[in-house]
DNA sequence: CGTGTAAGGAATTCTGACACG
DNA sequence: CGTGTAAGGAATTCTGACACG
């Protein structure tokens, strides 16, 4: 990934009425998941929020969790263990590898 | 490149107002720039302009060429031969590529 | 707890036009 | 030709609050 490739993903450029589209979330529910400390958006000179498509994708990783009853409160727990997916799917194959060798030490 | 990181490149995403924060280009600039042909931005549904990314990009490079005194007009045609930078690139490289074996090609 | 809604204000965007040149 | 500006309307966003639960 390129400097500018990485920006895109990461600059704030998209208003609230743009990610209520992307995502699927009412504008209230995007302003609430921010006062749980969920997202944290830029905000333009005047005030007007402003979104990341990270901030989408997290987004729309809250609605899935929210859509199975998790509530803000474990999601924010979750969040400060996995800051990002990349470090999810990290962690994913390192439970994998003490799942398998982990037992095998017992051996050692 | 991911799918993913494709689009944060072409989705149009972006409003006028931030748009020309990020291009130092007036919004009277770019509304003319839409009016040449210049630059094609989406529709929200109630008629705001979205932009992408890329055509941000495109706008700064449009912006530097009229710095230099290029007429929107001779602007337009160059952007029909060099649709993005990508096929520059390429088109460079085959035209290295000519300079250097095309003469070769005599002895053969 | 999570989200809908009505409320009023402030800032945004849009179009067509006049201006200068 | 390229861009600034004033004009009026329509849609956007913001905050704090009441509501239900």
């Amino acid at each position: 990934m390129t400097e500018d490739e990485k920006s895109y993903k990461t600059k704030k450029v998209i208003t609230i009425g743009i990610v209520s589209e992307l995502t699927g979330l009412s504008e209230r529910q995007i302003r609430y998941y921010e006062e749980r400390q969920l997202i944290f958006p830029d905000r333009s000179q005047r005030g007007t929020r402003k979104y990341s498509f990270g901030d989408v994708e997290t987004l729309m990783d809250i609605a899935n969790q929210m859509e199975d009853g998790v509530r803000t409160f474990e999601i924010r727990q979750e969040m400060k263990k996995k800051p990002d997916e990349e470090k999810l799917k990290r962690s994913m194959i390192k439970g994998q590898l003490n799942a398998r060798f982990g037992i095998q030490n017992k051996f050692k």
